[in-house]
DNA sequence: CTGTTAGCGCGTTCAC
DNA sequence: GTGAACGCGCTAACAG
């Protein structure tokens, strides 16, 4: 603990010092210390200057809960991601707090797991601090979370996804699309006996709609497969990846492309392959989703779709200033993908 | 924007509900309702249901910010890192959340992006928030924002480093020794001619303690090494590793083992090594540091030192719930590292 | 077991 | 340009 350090004010408080404090140091009161603070009103320069003075020499912080009960904006724009390990959500967020850095607003960040049961209670503890604004990834919720979020009556986007039912507005793409494109164009580059390699898609929607986009792309180009493998597990890792090769090269020995349903597995597979002795992508191509930093780094490259990781969080984050300045905004902002072959297909 | 769902209360109040509201539906004072929301005090048994099922019906959501302006305890531990985007360190926010998810503490995160004047910004936009303690990543800090920390009286946790003079206690490891029980390990494996790669080391100070107990561990064994490219990047990223690699083998051609900083970086070594043709580890031996997944999905398997990233933020939560319950606690709570050679050396 | 009173430290509002 | 009164929504402290 501290040693203690705390102020000794002129009138004999203790403790962390006050607005009054400062006030009576500088011989003005409360509510000049505030206007000068923020900065926004006009204060006479000498003023400002015995204010400023004596914010130093007293070590005066503002008292934000305080202000946030008065002003009735508390300041904090809440953020839910699946996990805060996986660099695609790590992105994300790194994209919202860097986009509202210009503002006076704060992250307030919580990870739900994978799990809609645990977002319901993160979303409570979050309303509890006032949040003006809330961003949430997928558009799968508990009907209670529902609830509390239209109850808040504050702006709520969901993102890296497009869900059929919004809450309120979307910043994201077609998971199912993205999928579909990188099907077409290994389509395209000759293979046709896909498998697929995926994790628990109860817990992670867009893993499901990545495989349903999967299945409707095999569709398309009349190339139905039942190659799949589903590892109890979410996320799925960079360990899964390895053992799910196995299981698809054992009971599909004919898969001529594997899809992983994230970079993190792919390079695991594509790992694995290498300790069996099996050539990727000679002997069997193998393609990931995400665009990681792995997937270009690794040898070979990963072939992969970029989602725009961190544009998610920062359309989100300008998404979320304009809807709390009322300016019009459009429902559903999309965002953008794109196929990256690489030399792992 | 939501479509106005706000509750409209008998009085005729708009607007989100208080205490007053629920404990009006209720027929109790909003003292009752604040005791049975918080479940410490004894409520009559059909009291507290008639509150509960105000609550459910209004859909009341408790408002900390008042709370904690009247309780003075915010409920925040605020913690900054380095970067959000590293595993490690998000390892280190997952432990802590984990941790005080058991209490009614909530985690305010923030990433300082490897500089010390953003942590002081930072450092005074979490204290507005009065968090009950902070927990930072390092020993180097600002001197103002040390005299902020100092001001705050509020627990101080230093982590992933044990700092020459530290604010408060500290919860972690000397990376120095760390590396010098890499180097010693790869000396008995019989290398000698060490090359290290590092990053900006004015930025990076725990790669920068590495680089001085690699020195040092190089010095003890009469192997004085001057084979060290540091890239201009903050934190060096496993591009960069491929970069440096080169510059390496063709500034030092002798070298038979190169140390890098952190895992990602030797990752990106090993991929530009497998470009050049060159084997790994017989033409050149390859460590990292940290522990990284990829340590040990990648082919080959990487060899490195593990910090246990999880434990720090776990223990440095225990130790900060132990500090706000007064309890004792010791000054540094070392935290383990152990070297895991693998088949890159 | 429950209520009343009195703030917490600010910002809003109005006054001068 | 500055100040006074007041209240934000809640909880501490005391009463009963």
């Amino acid at each position: 603990m501290q040693t203690d350090q705390d102020q000794r004010t002129g009138d004999g408080s203790i403790g962390t010092p006050t607005m009054a404090d400062v006030g009576r140091m500088a011989g003005v009161s409360a509510m000049t210390v505030s206007r000068a603070l923020r900065g926004n009103s006009y204060i006479a320069k000498d003023t400002l200057e015995r204010i400023m003075a004596a914010v130093d020499q007293l070590g005066y912080v503002l008292d934000q809960s305080a202000g946030s009960l008065s002003s009735r904006r508390s300041g904090f724009i809440a953020t839910l991601v699946p996990s805060i390990d996986n660099s695609n959500f790590a992105d994300t967020a790194r994209g919202i707090t860097d986009a509202i850095a210009q503002t006076s607003m704060q992250l307030l960040l919580g990870y739900t797991n994978y799990s809609i049961a645990r977002e319901e209670e993160l979303i409570e503890s979050m309303l509890r601090r006032r949040p003006e604004g809330i961003i949430l990834t997928g558009g799968k919720h508990t009907p209670k979370a529902r609830a509390m979020l239209a109850n808040a009556g504050i702006p709520v986007i969901e993102t890296w996804d497009i869900p059929e039912n919004p809450i309120d507005t979307v910043v994201g793409f077609s998971n199912a699309d993205a999928m579909e494109a990188l099907v077409d164009k290994l389509v395209m580059q000759g293979y046709s006996r896909f498998g697929f390699i995926t994790g628990s898609e109860a817990s992670d929607t867009r893993g499901h709609q990545r495989h349903t986009g999967f299945d409707q792309a095999l569709a398309r180009h009349g190339l139905a497969s039942k190659r799949v493998i589903a590892i109890d597990a979410v996320p799925i890792s960079m360990s899964h990846g390895g053992l799910a090769i196995r299981q698809l090269l054992q009971r599909f020995p004919d898969t001529d492309v594997a899809i992983c349903v994230s970079d993190l597995p792919a390079f695991g597979a594509i790992m694995e392959c290498r300790r069996m002795g099996i050539a990727v992508p000679q002997d069997i191509a193998i393609a990931g989703f995400g665009d990681y930093e792995i997937a270009s780094v690794s040898e070979p490259g990963i072939t992969t779709v970029n989602v725009d990781s961190y544009g998610i969080g920062a359309k989100a984050a300008e998404q979320m200033i304009a809807m709390l300045e009322n300016r019009s905004v459009a429902t559903t902002v999309g965002t953008s993908f794109h196929v990256l072959l690489r030399g792992s297909t």
